[in-house]
RNA sequence: GGCUCCUUGGUCAAGCGGUUAAGACACCGCCCUUUCACGGCGGCUACAGGGGUUCGAAUCCCCUAGGAGUCACCA
């Protein structure tokens, strides 16, 4: 049996987005399940749309995730090179040599005088399909013009009646009527080849013997194995993917803004978290469970349980996954991870982020929130004093002026400014005053963060703070009550 | 418009002729609790519609509707 190879062929056009990592994903997975080969190959043959840097943002991606690519441009292999714009001359040959066999012809109608009568077609409401009026032309006529130097396109030449099937292994067998087929360009006028004939060509050559990529070319696959057969080369095994959608009637695409890889990571998504839940976003285990290493997405993976129907990406669930990866991580990288979200907003100002980290490392949902969560420790924020209301904690306005009243010379008293000794000086004169840990506490976390929910309780923030700067805050707050 | 694909709760989804139609996210209650959370318990919502086939259809067939893709010298 010959060893299974898949390929990730994306077009350097700009960031790379959530759909386009998890084709790769998927085609990875599948690559590596099967013990085979996963290879990078950078499809540059629209030299109009190619973004500088393009390439190594893909690089660094797919390496960020994990996917380590068995051959491409900078890991080289033998099928090289990976990259299209350097196999430019490998294939007018093979155009030419459909030319030659029937299969295809020179064109030498322009741009312009197509786009004219495509528009007149759409004017009559009719499909413009080329009407194959150069494949008339005398071998003689096309010299003239080839020796003349008149710029030319190759077109295939795709038969007109009957019907081309192939078989899927997500969507099933698949039939299209011949009629249909458009004669599509193979080398376009500057001599590039389009992606339609470079893929099948670069796919041959390559050896890749499951090609997976997007539902969107399930209607053009025919041209392609036409262009095979008449080549005489085996037809691949086809895998076409589901795509992945921002609502119910969009992609998700590069317009959104919000669908680059690297907009998630700059807000504080892991990339274990991005990865795992892509992987379920038109894929499935078959069973429960949701949380896999790459590794084990690997393990678990199955063509077949590839979903037909497109999946929408739900914002939330990652959010979800992420805060699960976020409070399984070692404490340590946590720590390490959250000191720049902290110093965004607490920089300069004395705060343990150790203690802080370990409060705050169960809470995190994504990196970015973390700021807003923490910023009230580096300043007390304004706040309403209904926040001193509290309808379970039977707090109010004067209940709490009375509680931070009392609690004032006792914290004035802590010397030993541990959380331990806070806790049990409170509690202690808590008990004494007979009133409930809520009514007193739940007006002093108030009075020293200034806002109605914090990462710990009065306690942990007091200790944050220092004796001083709770006192400080203590007396604002009772200035406020007064 | 032609061709092709898709259609189970708000979202991801299990299901592949017989189930009380899983599970997860989100949401809503209750409990716990010095806040918010966490955790525990419970709840809410789904087979697009209509015909068949069958003793029996979410599961098979047909039609309709809706959505998506494609019909480039873009990939």
């Amino acid at each position: 049996m010959t060893k299974v190879r898949t390929r990730f062929a994306p077009s350097p056009t700009g960031f790379l987005h959530l759909g386009g990592l998890r084709a790769a994903l998927y085609g990875y997975l599948f690559a590596k399940k099967m013990n085979g080969d996963f290879i990078l190959r950078i499809e540059d043959t629209d030299q109009e749309r190619f973004v500088e840097g393009a390439t190594e943002v893909i690089y660094d991606t797919l390496r960020d995730c994990g996917m380590n690519w068995d051959e491409g441009p900078d890991v080289g292999g033998d099928y090289g090179p990976y990259i299209q714009s350097q196999r430019k001359d490998t294939y007018l040959p093979y155009a030419q040599q459909l030319v030659e066999s029937g299969h295809a012809y020179y064109c030498f109608c322009t741009k312009e005088e197509l786009d004219e009568r495509r528009a007149a077609a759409e004017a009559r409401g009719e499909v413009f399909k080329y009407d194959k009026h150069c494949m008339h032309l005398t071998k003689e006529e096309v010299q003239a013009k080839l020796d003349a130097g008149v710029p030319y396109v190759i077109r295939q030449n795709a038969p007109t009646e009957g019907e081309t099937s192939y078989h899927d292994e997500v969507f099933g067998d698949m039939t299209f009527p011949n009629d249909v087929l458009d004669d599509m360009i193979l080398i376009k006028q500057d001599g590039m080849p389009t992606y339609n004939f470079a893929n099948v060509i670069d796919d041959h050559l390559m050896g890749i013997t499951h090609v997976m990529r997007g539902m969107e070319y399930l209607s053009s696959t025919p041209k392609y194995n036409l262009l095979y057969n008449a080549f005489g080369w085996d037809i691949p095994t086809y895998i076409h993917m589901p795509p992945v959608m921002r609502d119910a009637t969009h992609k998700l695409s590069k317009r959104d803004g919000d669908a680059y890889y690297s907009d998630f990571v700059n807000k504080g998504y892991l990339p274990e978290a991005i990865i795992n839940y892509l992987a379920l976003v038109g894929w499935n285990p078959g069973n429960d469970r949701e949380f896999f290493t790459l590794e084990e997405l690997v393990e678990a993976f199955d063509v077949g349980r590839i979903n037909k129907s497109p999946g929408i990406f739900d914002v939330e669930k990652l959010t979800w996954f992420n805060w699960e990866y976020i409070r399984k991580m070692d404490f340590e990288k946590y720590l390490a991870m959250v000191t720049p979200w902290f110093d965004k907003v607490l920089a300069g100002k004395g705060i343990d982020y150790r203690r802080l980290a370990q409060l705050m490392q169960e809470r995190t949902e994504v990196f970015n929130r973390v700021p807003d969560m923490v910023k009230f420790l580096g300043e007390l924020p304004e706040y309403d004093i209904d926040l001193y209301t509290h309808k379970k904690m039977k707090t109010n306005p004067e209940v709490a002026k009375a509680a931070l009243e009392m609690v004032k010379p006792v914290i004035e008293g802590i010397d030993n400014w541990t959380e331990e000794t806070i806790h049990d000086v409170l509690m202690a004169a808590i008990a004494q005053a007979g009133l409930k840990n809520g009514a007193v506490l739940w007006p002093l976390r108030i009075a020293i963060s200034g806002q109605a929910s914090t990462p710990g309780g009065a306690i942990e923030i007091a200790w944050l703070l220092g004796k001083e700067e709770t006192l400080r805050r203590l007396d604002a707050g009772l200035a406020k009550l007064a």
